[in-house]
DNA sequence: CAAGATTGAGTTATCAATCTTA
DNA sequence: TAAGATTGATAACTCAATCTTG
């Protein structure tokens, strides 16, 4: 795909493209935590449970389910339902059908904690992200995103396989 | 710059673009962690250490500078320096010139364990990344990227005032 | 036994306070 | 006093082990 370029190591532009993303990858979190943090005591991780029970129908989504959308493990999920739930922002209820699942529903404080925090995060995203891109750019950062999350979740299906 | 879109909210494509970069940055650090835990027992923020230095002039960086290129906080760049310092990958001293400086040094096990698991690194993200791009995407990730990573930088200035 | 989820131990990160030198 | 860096306490994350249900 990349014509001659040895494949073992990086082109000069390659290298360039990655020292951009890893360097977007440790600083965007961070910015995105801090003003959270400042303005309404929440992490962006708590943000995006909260946004993505409030998506979900009934507000109630299983812990698999939110998993998945928030790109996290069980583990560290369940971690932070507790912690959120001692808040009084979730509740957590078995399945009445199937015994294995926990339904995490969005409780009003929760509810109330996001439509609270929403507007500055909102403007935060704007300020560090789309007020820096056109029309075309953002077009083009969704298809490169979503082409590298492809291969993310591919290769999490089999990682011990290694092409080199 | 989005024409008449309500500034407060954001717009279907910019929600899509959103997800797909909150996804990537919660997903490849953690691939790329997975990676270097399994093959070198390496934190990619450690190898990203050990690459800057080996970077360096003399192999030899301040702290500051080394947590500028890793876009990390001082703080963090020193509690992982005095693990590695344990491990004997790099050595601290203060800077001749100025008491102040502390400089960090690249040593041989360091450069050692830095050769042996970069050929996996650099396959990794040949996998994860440029597999999945064209050269037109390449450079255009690289703009892209570097719009947000400026904006980032100003923000981080001025956290406080807030254009909402 | 596998899927869904939780737990606890150990590790790492973050925040605020501190220390030293220019 | 501010810059450069470190420290310690607290909080959060990760991994492996465990538990329960289908």
């Amino acid at each position: 795909m990349k014509g001659t370029t040895e494949p073992k190591w990086l082109s000069e532009s390659e290298y360039a493209a990655w020292m951009v993303l890893i360097g977007l990858m440790h600083k965007l979190p961070g910015a995105l935590d801090s003003q959270l943090r400042r303005d309404a005591d929440l992490t962006h991780f708590e943000y995006a449970v909260l946004a993505t029970l409030s998506a979900a129908t009934n507000r109630t989504s299983s812990m698999t389910d939110i998993a998945t959308f928030a790109s996290c493990s069980l583990s560290r999920l369940s971690h932070v339902v507790s912690r959120m739930e001692a808040r009084g922002w979730v509740k957590r209820s078995p399945s009445p059908t199937n015994g294995r699942v926990t339904l995490v529903k969005l409780a009003a404080p929760g509810m109330k904690k996001l439509s609270a925090s929403a507007p500055g995060h909102v403007c935060e995203a704007r300020r560090l992200v789309f007020d820096a891109l056109c029309e075309e750019q953002l077009a083009s950062l969704s298809t490169i995103g979503t082409a590298i999350l492809q291969r993310i979740d591919a290769v999490a299906e089999q990682p011990e396989v290694s092409p080199c």
